[in-house]
DNA sequence: TTGTAAGCGTTATCAG
DNA sequence: CTGATAACGCTTACAA
């Protein structure tokens, strides 16, 4: 292929793709005229026919293959194979009011740690044989609650939340659909099913500890209004208070949409008449910004000003002097949030409905 | 509430979670005795009941308004509110062959630039009335062809790779469904039906230019083996060769997990006989963890080694000196294959099926 | 504009 | 172990 250089929008350097043709983990499939055509509307009806038995007993080799004589189940398998047949979904939901689609929702597809929870948690689930699907709430009441009806008509294996569910009516919502409900991230006393998380106050209170610790002595939080913002907010201030800490001011924002918003809370915190010795951070890609932002105001870090984030991030540890956080492992919750969904999905309730994750203090040098 | 210590497993500080009450974006739903436990079953048949119409115009008023006279069709929104009826997607779909759900899938839940990708699609197809749903497939065949082969059957809307799908087999059974197919992220001549992308290609070839502009004479390579890793590398080569830059070796991974590829990476780089003066890192993570070992190193950044990285990452831009990279706006990818599915959906073939990004150079201090 | 009838593809139930 | 039958909740086609 000749390297050129696109002189305008319709010459394009193409990629040359590689084609794989050969058995690539698919199952062969038969193609040729007719057959290409009808390849959408391969039924059970068809794969007994060509078996030879009745399509409940298709049914039956494939859900339980121990309940079916093996040479019946070997000619319905090679049956399976030659028309590529595969279960219709919502037929089987339709009729069974089950499904092996565990959905999770998330507030932000773009939280790290948000991510690595649900990478963690579908790679349990998925092994499992589940099919793992993400949504997104986008932190908005109004998008958690249309997911929320959709699953009351959609009736997924189980569901999975980055969060808590604060709406009444959700809650009740989610109770009603009989499926294993996780949420996670926050550590209510009243969880709607099972839960994995925290504590979001302790931690703000922990964020208090370390910096009085390092011998801060007035601070002011950045971080979300609502929800966990709140609790690690609450927290804090209480910590704060507890240890004679001057609680200089908090900084909020309704949602956070990038490293932007962390400068321009870093700019009001510092525009007080007041200026705190340090900052706490609810919020990793806040915590980002006001790193970023310090050091683009030439502010040195810790030295004019302590930044203790909230999350655990990696990469937050690497931009000098590396972020302090305190926060949870993700993965952890993930996987935690997996294997009880999966206890609960096989019918042996779990012996825990509540896991309570330790919160890990990660020293680098920005307190 | 009181601040605690944890003291053993089972005290824990628990976060006095805001529960909301009020009409907050939900419909109200009329609980009491027997009505919650049918909640999760009410049909299109009571509604119909209720509003004293036939279950067909019940359809018909929630899909075709302007079709229903508007005295019914208040009557039955009316029921509907009052029973907190939601279609069954699985009736709906296996009835109709349709469903509102687009699906998506990533190659990785955890990268930030398909997570930004996908939360601006996600944006433009849920404010056109659609449930946008994300599944992983961890750059595997085998989780690919799980993925189409559920969708097969699974018939949603449309959906979308944050990639091209190679296995010709794959190729053949998402054109047997029938719904727009939306591939991304690479340049293929022949799209299975909508692409949004860029060369990768010519990506590697303008990293060789942009290595060269500065005034390196010797590179050597880091990346994924296969799919747009090996494009990248192609592109990349031939463009050494043109511009007479000696390439000393390519060090390639199957899979990324983190920036401790980045780090092993380097370290493989570094200890070959002939060093290269600077590093094209292909992937975003790697280059992350290509930066952050040299720095450990004491490598000076760019004057012992120059880096460049590939993705327009935000993050990456901030750990000094600053990953110089090409890349795309990958928001804008998602956004532009967003709106070319809807204008499939939605009856009208998009003019363009195919729609080519411009790569983007950010100059920041690692070359 | 509204309704009737039929059936989408699967599985629960129960009889053999 | 196997199969006949009915039904899941909805929407298409057609009729009124």
């Amino acid at each position: 292929m000749a390297i050129e250089r696109k002189e305008d929008e319709t010459t394009f350097v193409y990629d040359e793709v590689v084609r794989i043709t050969g058995a690539g983990g698919s199952k062969p499939v038969l193609f040729d005229g007719r057959e290409r055509e009808k390849l959408a509307r391969v039924a059970i009806g068809d794969v007994a026919r060509l078996a030879e038995v009745a399509p409940i007993t298709v049914s039956r080799a494939l859900r339980n293959p121990e309940k079916v004589s093996a040479d019946k189940r070997e000619r319905i398998l090679r049956a399976v194979e030659q028309t590529g047949y595969s279960v219709n979904p919502h037929a089987s939901a339709l009729k069974s009011g089950r499904s092996n689609v565990v959905l999770a929702f998330a507030s932000n597809l773009m939280s790290e740690q948000f991510s690595s929870a649900l990478k963690a948690c579908a790679a349990v689930l998925e092994d499992a044989g589940y099919l793992f699907l993400v949504g997104q709430t986008s932190y908005s009441y109004e998008r958690e609650t249309a997911a929320i009806r959709s699953l009351h008509a959609m009736k997924p294996a189980a569901v999975m939340f980055t969060g808590v569910i604060e709406l009444e009516t959700n809650r009740e919502l989610l109770r009603g659909l009989g499926i294993p409900i996780m949420e996670t991230w926050a550590l209510p006393r009243d969880p709607i099913d099972m839960l994995v998380g925290f504590s979001n106050t302790e931690a703000g209170r922990r964020a208090a500890e370390m910096l009085h610790r390092k011998g801060y002595r007035s601070v002011s939080y950045i971080g979300r209004r609502s929800g966990r913002g709140a609790l690690r907010l609450q927290g804090f201030r209480r910590g704060c208070e507890a240890l004679g800490l001057t609680f200089v001011g908090e900084h909020l924002i309704d949602d956070v949409n990038g490293v932007s918003d962390g400068r321009r809370l870093l700019a009001a915190a510092l525009s007080q008449p007041v200026k705190p010795e340090a900052l706490f951070c609810s919020n990793d890609v806040l915590a980002l910004g006001c790193l970023m932002e310090a050091r683009r105001l030439n502010i040195r870090i810790p030295d004019d000003l302590g930044i203790l984030g909230f999350g655990e991030s990696d990469i937050a540890a690497e931009i000098p002097p590396g972020l302090t956080t305190i926060g949870i492992d993700s993965a952890l919750l993930g996987r935690e949030a997996g294997e009880m969904l999966i206890a609960s999905l096989s019918g042996t309730p779990p012996a825990l409905n509540l896991k309570c994750l330790e919160l890990i203090e990660s020293e680098r040098g920005s307190i």
